[in-house]
DNA sequence: TTTGGCACTCTGAAGCGAAGAGTGCCAGTT
DNA sequence: AACTGGCACTCTTCGCTTCAGAGTGCCAAA
């Protein structure tokens, strides 16, 4: 059996085993083992060959001579993609996790929460990326006045969120400059997207340049800045991080602890999710896959939550390659479907 | 030499060779290592009489039969009270921790820079608690309504600084309503503490209840929800955690899981660290003296720091038990008094 | 009081052999 | 042609022993 030859229906129920088993004991597993679990009536010998034969093709290792065989990331890999047989989350842990969800007052610790439950669900670190959302609904905004030419900005957008902003300006306006310009843009543009309202305002801006007053250009000026696209300091919500170090295949400090340091350096944790909302639906990385090494021995399992149709975020776990990925992708597809239904609910 | 005596001037002057030695080396040292680094001229012999005293007292233990001394906590404790000499940090070197403290434009980023200082400096993590200010001066307040009798406040108190809270109130208020008992707020009390203004309302109340028109009653409600002290939720800013793990006596990886969930936990570190508000200057907690058993194999040193001579928060480190409290105590106490003086100057 | 000497203890590394698990291959069976 | 039992071989793991090294405690002498 070549290298690049399709499985045959014996090795696919074969590797299907070997996975299940390697899951869930951790062990390597033997041909006597599988000869035992498969429920198909081969000896072990049998079963010896085909073990070579997927060991040829990359999807099998043994990690030394007289050890039974392990899982590459390719045998994951071709696991999660045409073998695995999901199990459906029991309706009592749907309504739970809902209700959970439906207790959280605003949207930081709604996110939190659904942060808590991945992790809680798959005893692994969950994850979970603030909500991108296209529109911000201006529904309130305040100037004040700081020293040197600072402006404090405060927004409150889609009804209940407050951003605050420190701009820098031209030249100093007084107090009650920043009074006339907030209450322009609080009577005639409430409801409307900020950035759509700075465009607005450009526009305008451009037209009517020459007869335009005072009062109007400061505005203009003032909500340009202000209203630029919000830079989140904070980009995701992990928890349960310390669940992997109760972890043996990442026993090793060393790696645990590049681990760690990559998710408070953030970024490369969230070039993977970025990645992740480009396609709606669920990812899942294995090892390597990741592209970046300090997930080697991680796989990660990602799905996009939406709001009214439109994904606006991901949330997922990160674990071991070994992983019960049976588990998990319906608890990670599950809990995208209760936040997204829950954020838009209020 | 009897349990309580007094500790002989050799005796000292060992003691405090052995724990340098411990804590530069991390090994056990025995007595022929100790009668050559001490500087007496004293024999193997000798020093081995000296140390078995030493371990009556309970100041050094021997971890087996054959293999030299250790300190005890005790014996730390002992060390940093009456042997240890600070060594003054460079001159260059404060310099260039104040100029990093100075390019901070706002508090938030002062104080995860000080976090950052602290663990650079010590290799070690370092936090730093939010300031308690005991004032919150109003700048200006802003109230929105929300659905269901819930009205969203948003506070700029001490010039620059936004809190935004979401308070239920017994009924429903209009958005008129509203604006009219901000700007009575806004037009009234700027510039005094919030506390103050609640106390103040509530005496008017009680004084002139009847002769009271409908919008005094709602600003009194409203404030008196909203001005209630500041709940932070994250109260102290911890950075480099990850370094202990490069550390050997924590090696045990279940011994710090735990630690680091207490991290995230956060009460008893912050329980810690308000016993250290309590009095001003340094504290030093040696293992088991934090009295949770989290931070057995720890040792904590912190500072309060002072904005104008009044003590408004701590900061320092944490790490093993085994670390170089010449250098770290030294650390912790310049970094609070160069945080102090960066809070105080803007 | 200090010291050199000595017997003793404990650790840690190294080496060894037996047991166990599993493989690869071959020759025989279906 | 596909499967199977058997067998030699390999590799890990565990327990045991040995040995060197480090350091102690105690004693008798200076």
């Amino acid at each position: 059996m070549a290298e690049h030859q399709q499985l045959t229906e014996r090795a696919r129920q074969l590797l299907r085993v070997l996975v299940e088993k390697y899951i869930s004991e951790g062990q390597p597993v033997g041909s006597r083992t599988l000869s035992r679990a498969a429920g198909l009536e081969l000896s072990a010998a049998t079963i010896r060959n085909v073990m070579a034969d997927l060991e040829d093709m990359g999807l099998v290792v043994s990690p030394h001579t007289s050890a039974g065989r392990v899982p590459t990331a390719k045998g994951f890999r071709f696991f999660v993609d045409s073998l695995v047989s999901l199990k459906r989350l029991e309706d009592y842990e749907i309504a739970s996790l809902r209700s959970r969800l439906q207790g959280e007052g605003n949207d930081k610790e709604l996110l939190e929460s659904a942060s808590r439950m991945l992790s809680d669900m798959t005893r692994m670190a969950g994850l979970v990326m603030i909500p991108r959302r296209a529109r911000f609904a201006l529904r309130h905004v305040e100037f004040l006045p700081l020293a040197e030419q600072r402006i404090l900005a405060i927004l409150v957008v889609n009804e209940r969120e407050v951003q605050n902003r420190v701009i820098h300006t031209e030249r100093q306006y007084s107090e009650s400059e920043l009074q006339q310009a907030a209450n322009y843009l609080n009577e005639n543009f409430v409801g409307r997207d900020i950035l759509a309202i700075r465009d607005t305002l450009a526009a305008e801006l451009s037209e009517t340049r020459d007869s335009m007053n005072r009062m109007m250009l400061t505005t203009i000026d003032i909500a340009n800045s202000a209203f630029s696209p919000a830079a989140d300091g904070d980009d995701f919500v992990l928890s349960g991080q310390t669940r992997l170090m109760g972890i043996d295949e990442l026993g090793d400090v060393d790696k645990l602890r590049q681990l760690f340091e990559a998710f408070q350096r953030k970024r490369q944790l969230l070039g993977l999710l970025d990645r992740c909302l480009q396609a709606d639906g669920m990812h899942i990385f294995i090892g390597e896959e990741a592209g970046q090494s300090v997930f080697d021995d991680c796989s990660v399992v990602t799905s996009t939550y939406a709001i009214d149709g439109e994904a606006v975020g991901v949330l997922g776990v990160i674990g071991p390659t070994r992983m019960d990925y049976e588990r998990v992708i319906p608890v990670v597809n599950v809990t995208a479907k209760l936040l997204g239904a829950a954020l838009k609910s209020d």
